[in-house]
RNA sequence: GUGACCAUAGUUUAACGGUAAAACUGCGGAUUGUGGAUCCGCUAUCGAGGGUUCAACUCCCUCUGGUCACC
């Protein structure tokens, strides 16, 4: 069986349906893929998340490296044991946390010292080889190479593990931004090389039927990360030589991923139509509100992961199908919630529940929602939890956002087989 | 009852003879390969009355309220 089976192509865009095959279970495509950073989805548990049927969550190789550490995860019987999870994850290489925290060093140039960069308040220093950084932690010093990102994601035994990239500030010049690129391309052949050549591991993270987990091909899988910021010829070369490796999917990395969608919309009309179809093509970053989601399923991408409905949830922002202005009774009578919602909230749909207004609102968050907070609390007791500060108000707010976007995602792959997926944009955007 | 001190934003506190600063709260906004983090706006005619002065939250008097000490 292959990895990645496309099921069904819309005949009116680049959207399609498809499943990824993992060890740990089938992944319908297109799908959104909730953040975990630390080994959890923040304020949730495995059980929660089955309820809401994720079917892949993310964690990252950088905070998990540096708390608790790759060998007590493999000790306790890698990632899936350790989270009590067992259905697929994806771990992240480490490569945007190096960018984040370094953001400015290419603008004062590559040479010196680790201890210059450490003095003038920066994280990070990259050279050739890898990158030396100071935890976040407590300013220790640590070092990834794109072979240790790849051994300590073998370690961690994700089922999609991310090659080692290099992502560029969109300010950094043309010059800095092809040498990143160049070097990124160079390390993601190391990555392949040592992802592909690694014999065994000291700990084999168990696999869900009992068996013990292989290091190598078939268990884990690995993608490769196109960069080359926002000039059309480097995305371009990128594209082509990250398609030539022998990855398993192809992601698309980048400052302005997610954060810019015009920028985003840019540059996949661009790679699109040299990276190869018949690989899973994930957009890291990307899913800060609906119309965001709609905009890379319509340009060919299955996979894609934001942090914002989780973090949204727990400063309040709250996702809606029909924000009210008057009530969310008078947004159902209206007659067609979303089309009330996008003509007066600015298509942002959502609501601040810390907002006075929702004192004493009775109705629920979203009253075109089938999740379990929706159907149990009301805006007012949800405004009462924010305002008291009291932790089930994360969770139940993390409930609701991320049945929102999962919800959502259903209704676009049955959108994408009916060939109504251009309809239902237009519904929300 | 006597004496001392105090009274400034919802709260706790600044400053200054030239129309008031801050923290928290409150009311809004931001949030993008996660810090339950953080950031940004907005909100006061200074207990009441009178006096001195070009000008008083600031100095003086009275009242009201409070705190402490003594009887």
């Amino acid at each position: 069986m292959s990895f990645f089976t496309i099921t069904h192509q819309d005949k009116h865009s680049l959207a399609r349906t498809g499943v990824i095959h993992t060890a740990h279970g089938d992944i319908e495509t297109p799908v959104f893929m909730p953040v975990g950073t630390q080994a959890t989805v923040k304020s949730l548990d495995s059980a929660d998340l089955e309820n809401l049927d994720a079917q892949i969550i993310l964690a990252n190789t950088y905070h998990l490296h540096l708390r608790p550490g790759e060998d007590i995860i493999n000790d306790c019987g890698g990632l899936h044991k350790f989270m009590n999870w067992n259905r697929p994850i994806l771990t992240d290489s480490g490569g945007f946390q190096v960018f984040s925290l370094s953001k400015n060093i290419c603008k004062s140039g590559l040479s010196g010292n680790p201890d210059y960069y450490k003095d003038q308040g920066k994280l990070a220093l990259i050279d050739d080889e890898g990158v030396t950084f100071t935890s976040h932690l407590d300013g220790s010093t640590h070092r990834f190479t794109p072979e240790s990102a790849i051994e300590i994601q073998h370690k961690l035994g994700a089922d999609i593990i991310m090659a080692f990239d290099e992502c560029t500030p969109d300010d950094a010049d043309e010059k800095y931004t092809r040498e990143a690129m160049e070097r990124t391309h160079k390390w993601a052949e190391r990555c392949l090389t040592y992802h592909k050549n690694i014999k065994t591991l000291k700990h084999l993270p168990d696999m869900p039927d009992g068996k013990s987990w292989q290091a190598g091909k078939n268990k884990q899988f690995l993608f490769g990360i196109i960069q080359g910021a926002n000039h059309k010829e480097l995305r371009e070369e990128s594209a082509r030589a990250i398609s030539a490796m022998d990855f398993d999917g192809i992601a698309i990395g980048g400052e302005s991923v997610g954060f810019n969608m015009d920028a985003t919309k840019k540059i996949l009309d661009w790679v699109n139509p040299i990276i190869p179809k018949n690989k899973p093509h994930y957009t890291m970053g990307v899913g800060f509100s609906p119309s965001d989601l709609f905009e890379v399923v319509e340009r060919g991408v299955d996979m894609f992961d934001c942090v914002a409905p989780t973090r949204m949830a727990r400063n309040g922002a709250l996702f809606c199908h029909c924000e009210e202005r008057g009530t969310s009774d008078e947004a159902i009578q209206f007659g067609s919630p979303r089309l009330f919602e996008a003509r007066d909230n600015g298509n942002k749909h959502r609501i601040n529940i810390n907002n006075a207004k929702y004192r004493d609102d009775k109705s629920p968050i979203d009253p075109l929602c089938t999740c379990s907070t929706c159907k149990n609390y009301t805006r007012a007791y949800l405004h009462h939890l924010f305002k008291a500060e009291e932790l089930l108000a994360y969770r139940l707010a993390t409930i609701h956002n991320l049945h929102f976007f999962l919800n959502l995602m259903r209704e676009i792959r049955q959108a994408i087989k009916d060939n109504k997926f251009l309809e239902l944009k237009k519904e929300w955007i």
